[in-house]
DNA sequence: TTCATCACGATTATCGATAATATGTCAATC
DNA sequence: GATTGACATATTATCGATAATCGTGATGAA
């Protein structure tokens, strides 16, 4: 019992010690459940029901549905109440239109400044994705996936930029994470990323761009027909 | 008999009564006396002191907080407080790349579905400009420039693209409001719109996109020159 | 039956108080 | 003189309770 060696007895530490704030703590649990599907879309989340279930108060609830509402997992309506935020089609349209723009947009700018920090995570990545698709692990690719994209964005040096993107993705792993519907073919996939990522380390921004750009389109376009148009 | 008539003695109910949210209205004077500038930049807003101020709670001023931290007017360090965003040099360019990019998409697809209520407002809004360039009136034609790129991204149809360019818009407004720089010439500031306006209006796509990327290329640079490098 | 109205129950909005923590001060030490 | 550490202070984090409000179903009139 670490800091709790000398703490044992504090008042208000509950169960583990934590070094984090409660909301953010009640954030993560709350994620996870959202994004595992324990807590269905359009479902309400009542605030003074959570806060029995895990003994916090209602205000630390609230700080914590606000942090998700900031991601997008979660909706509010005044006085109503907060609900587990539910993906349409047209949202999911919005989101890869949107995830097109500025993924291609951060590509071109990662390309015009790659360091060697950035080469190394890049490189790490796609080994991995190697890796995973040998080993033949779509629940390990498509995590590989996000990460990928998200190393692109943060190489773009464009703190607003990955902020935007971050919302987008969790929004995305609204509906990516329960469903299955992409990488099918993990060959496929390896063979969807490793152009951009080369593009981007050999400086190519032009060509950087317009990969990202494509690759972003072909996803939307894959996703929306399984998720939605499965006849 | 409704309820405002007959909720006169509302023991909470202060000063007026109201229909919107406490927290929501402190925001606005918050938000208010930020842009006025009323509160510097890297200024301190301790949560009991507004409390006290305004005769709230304060959880509601939290709230508030909460809200101006949303919209990009505030930032908060955990433990440590909530502060008076401050922009720099490099703010000002992060804010106007990503506003060129938005924009120019925005344009592209506003030009794609121009609708009836949309060509009104543009129309409306362009009028006001010429009106504001008659009379000299450069704090109106400031006004109407946010509501002319306002109303494209409005016409684009894209939820999460409006609510990605609100934060960026009042993020402007904390540079741009009190200073002066924009818009010295007035028949300049129709000039580099008009087009702009027509383009959608047009239904010309290809040309709307062209346009917005450079309108507000032009903008950042000037401004920046303004802001940081005036000498 | 159909519609409006009105209590009631559930839930959010707001409050005031207490606990926990960061920051600065000042003395003691090297 | 610089550094460390304990303490006081200011401020956030969290709590539990109360007030306001919304949705709903019961009730009664047309």
């Amino acid at each position: 019992m670490a800091r709790s060696a000398a703490a044992k007895a504090l008042p208000t530490a509950r169960g583990a010690d934590r070094k984090r704030l409660l909301d953010e703590e009640i954030a993560d649990r709350l994620r996870e459940s959202i994004l595992k599907g324990e807590l269905e879309a359009g479902e309400r989340l009542t605030e003074l029901s959570l806060a029995n279930q895990w003994q916090v108060s209602q205000a630390t609830i609230r700080a914590a549905l606000k942090l998700l509402q900031g991601e997008g997992l979660v909706e509010y309506r005044k006085r109503r109440g907060t609900f587990v935020t539910s993906i349409s089609e047209a949202d999911v349209l919005e989101i890869y239109t949107l995830r097109e723009m500025l993924e291609a947009f951060a590509a071109r700018r990662a390309a015009q400044r790659v360091t060697a920090h950035g080469r190394k995570s890049l490189e790490r990545i796609m080994r991995n994705m190697r890796a995973a698709a040998r080993t033949g692990d779509r629940r390990r690719m498509l995590e590989l996936d996000f990460e990928f994209h998200r190393a692109i964005v943060n190489m773009s040096g464009h703190r607003r930029l990955l902020e935007i993107y971050a919302k987008l993705e969790s929004q995305t792993r609204l509906f990516l994470t329960m469903t299955d519907v992409l990488h099918h073919d993990l060959e496929d996939a390896i063979a969807h990323h490793e152009p951009l990522g080369n593009a981007i380390l050999a400086g190519d921004h032009q060509r950087a761009f317009e990969l990202a750009s494509h690759h972003c389109e072909r996803d939307a376009v894959e996703l929306v027909r399984a998720l939605f148009h499965k006849t």
